[in-house]
DNA sequence: AGCTTGACCGACC
DNA sequence: TGGTCGGCCAAGC
């Protein structure tokens, strides 16, 4: 089923990479996918992000897409994603734990 | 062919 | 601390 071009095929795969309780930023993508512009993952989502774990892709402070900050804490909530200032955060993610790596899946600093 | 917009990023003030 | 500016790339009009 590849009814869509490569780099938005690769950006959905690597969404979809993302373990729970992590998430990576647009630049992270972008960079993973081989994409030149951050700007340009940010619209595969738009379009396909639907079909994605959205959530766990993140502007580079930590914030979610302007009109989905709710669904995305309580997705974070969900699946356990730190979030600055505790669960009860102000809707941002902790990118300094958050942040996955995109080599090792699965495998993520435990505590701290 | 050119301008505007966009789920962005980084730097600057 | 928070707002503003410029830059990047692609799609839409």
């Amino acid at each position: 089923m590849t009814e869509l071009p490569d780099y938005e095929e690769a950006v959905l795969e690597a969404v979809d990479a993302i373990p729970e309780g992590c998430v990576m930023t647009y630049g992270d993508v972008a960079e993973m996918v081989g994409a030149k512009g951050p700007r340009r993952v940010g619209r595969v989502m738009s379009e396909y992000g639907a079909a994605t774990a959205w959530w766990r892709v993140v502007r580079a402070g930590g914030h979610p897409p302007v009109g989905l900050e709710g669904e995305a804490l309580a997705h974070w909530r969900a699946e356990g994603t730190p979030l600055v200032g505790g669960v009860f955060g102000s809707g941002r993610v902790d990118m300094a734990r958050a942040r996955w790596d995109g080599t090792a899946a699965g495998e993520r600093v435990s505590g701290v």
